[in-house]
DNA sequence: CATGTAATGGAAACCGTTTTCGTAATCACT
DNA sequence: AGTGATTACGAAAACGGTTTCCATTACATG
């Protein structure tokens, strides 16, 4: 019996008589033999049929937050549609170059997607060696590779001149790990702007060009860095705000998680959300919809989607690839009420449409063998 | 150049001169080769690096089940630490026989992970198929066939105790879906039994014990079921007990999600918790945690790293052997039968013995461990 | 009966590594 | 310089399929 014919046998029943096919899957089974090994089929095919995805460094952290939770799914379902595998490249923070590079390495995927990851990571240097389709999701833009993203920059500009027209500009600012060491504490501009983070790089430019916009002094606001993304930090950094300035009229955190730590804080210092205190987040998860958080919702899910749609190669259908401008200008879906400006008590909900698709036509990394 | 000098470039560089290692590598660079081809390398070592996930169909309810996403955590925690990648089968419930066997086929792993599918899954019986190790979660122990799970059926029996011993008798439930096919609505007895998740099964037969113990007619209890197990789901399918009987004193849901729903709809209706009525559920997520829900918390978290520990063969060392008593929870050591002694040398069959807690903190009840 | 055509099964090349083993070169030591 | 040990590198055989191409057979047709 050859190859030839039990391959068929799996892979193309059309090509061979029934009975003869039938007499090789019953020789099989009786062999114990389990089908063709999928390994040596994509090393023939030049085809995994695998989608690779490098998550943050910090996995444990990844799947306590929401936001991320939402852009897993949205990439699972397209890729199940498709029939593709998601493979979890294993990202570890506390590995060496040479081990970080192999486990890049070792993955036999036939494209990656890469998610919030600091810009000087290493495994994502070890991807964009590899040579291989990619699309990166909140991150910075690099030459030839696809993106998918938000305007977190303008998003928050617009929360900022939000809260700036209802009267607030003694705030404090709650933000998560702007680099790959741990510092939790005070940052001051420089820091800032020096975050190998993307997103929080961008949302805190964001909220710093709202303040220059009125020609309120950023370098005054207090912001404090946490390395965990969890509720706790939300709310040990607000404590750490308010022992610092009592007399704050708003706690912007970067997140909705962090939001709802703060919010908790307050709650245990007896203050009153709204009315006393103004907390907002980002992102817009259901919790965050639930406790009443002012916030500036994205489409997560969408992103995932978006990612994998654009690997995939398939057309991103819902997200055209949109004028930056458009995107630019986040729609408040609660315009403020004059009544409740002066630091009345309000809430809002900036809402991000669309995620924004950035499609490489340079091609260089995608589809080059 | 021999390959063989340009494989050891890479993978065992104390094997050549460091100035020749770099001139391969500068000449690699300079050939635009990416490095050696991870698909190539698992067919000639026999290894892929890879554990294979099996979730439910209902991918995207997976990813909105705080418990799934805890197993998730657990598994991908002890995959990174082991160097392994985590590959998540695309399993599409609406695919035929052909494809789900072809998606399976497809994946190169060295090993599988099933996790909570009905036992009628063609994804699970061609996950059998392949003759590979395999660790099964939340189901129905199959011979042979490494297992994690806890003691579903003993512990909703506790809980039934607890509440019948409380005073409860005149009780609903609210049950996940039972089966593949949609159906939302009251269940008989025959049906629960013929449910096709061993965990829905084994919890609703640990509540009819509670009652067959002190007599009381199993038969009278409605069990509500929901297909998507979601807080709306819980809310609809308390509204349909009530509806039904408003005179109940307890609903049991039969996770936390749904008991989170039943939660808002009694809320909704004007009825108080504890005060009016008992609200239980299962999982013990964080969410239930803070809305002070009875229920019983099981160490999700802990499954995912047991799954892992046990297919990639390293000790389960933080689940010893607890006493029978405590909540039933044997372990079980098998010996190995003789014929899957070449797939995998140690098999064993793991009922977790981690902690275990029914909570009672919505006043009505108090009881531990 | 010869011939063209379609259906079916087989031979061999190829995918890109790892690994074993053999050979040549280098080196320390007598 | 001879000898044995050690090191550096290369040749060739798997690994287990897929795919292309060709040979054979069966059958209908002129």
């Amino acid at each position: 019996m050859s190859r030839t014919t039990v391959s068929n046998a799996y892979n193309r029943p059309d090509q061979l008589s029934s009975q003869l096919r039938e007499r090789i899957l019953e020789t099989a089974r009786r062999l114990g033999y389990p089908g063709p090994d999928p390994v040596a089929r994509s090393l023939r095919t030049r085809q995994a049929g695998v989608v690779g995805l490098l998550l943050t460094e910090a996995l444990c952290h990844a799947f306590r937050d929401p936001a991320a939770i939402s852009f897993l799914e949205g990439l699972a379902m397209v890729c199940r549609d498709a029939g593709r595998g998601l493979l979890l490249v294993p990202a570890n923070p506390d590995a060496d170059e040479r081990q970080i590079t192999a486990a890049v390495n070792r993955a036999g995927v036939d494209g990656f997607v890469v998610y919030s990851v600091p810009d000087d990571d290493p495994h994502l240097a070890a991807v964009l060696q590899r040579a291989l389709p990619t699309v990166v999701c909140d991150q910075p833009q690099v030459e030839g590779i696809d993106h998918v993203g938000i305007a977190d920059r303008a998003a928050m500009g617009s929360l900022g001149a939000h809260l700036i027209g209802l009267g607030h500009h003694r705030i404090g600012v709650v933000c998560m790990r702007l680099g790959r060491d741990r510092h939790d504490g005070l940052v001051d501009v420089r820091s800032q702007r020096a975050a190998r983070f993307h997103v929080q790089r961008a949302r805190l430019a964001g909220l710093a060009d709202a303040f220059g916009k009125v020609l309120l002094d950023w370098n005054a606001v207090p912001v404090v860095e946490r390395f965990d993304h969890t509720m706790a930090s939300g709310a040990s950094a607000t404590s750490e705000l308010l022992e610092r300035d009592s007399a704050l009229t708003a706690i912007v955190c970067m997140s909705d998680i962090l939001a709802l730590g703060a919010l908790t804080e307050l709650r245990r210092r007896g203050l009153r959300v709204p009315e006393d205190i103004t907390v907002t987040g980002f992102d817009g998860v259901p919790e965050a919809e639930q406790a009443g958080l002012t916030t500036v919702s994205q489409p997560v899910l969408e992103k995932g989607r978006a990612a994998g749609r654009l690997l995939l190669d398939h057309p991103v259908l819902d997200h055209p690839v949109l004028d930056h401008s458009v995107l630019n200008h986040p729609v408040l879906n609660h315009p403020v009420p004059d009544r409740l400006k002066r630091l009345k008590p309000s809430r809002c909900t900036v809402t991000l449409a669309a995620p924004m698709v950035v499609r490489a036509t340079s091609g260089v990394a995608k589809d080059s063998s």
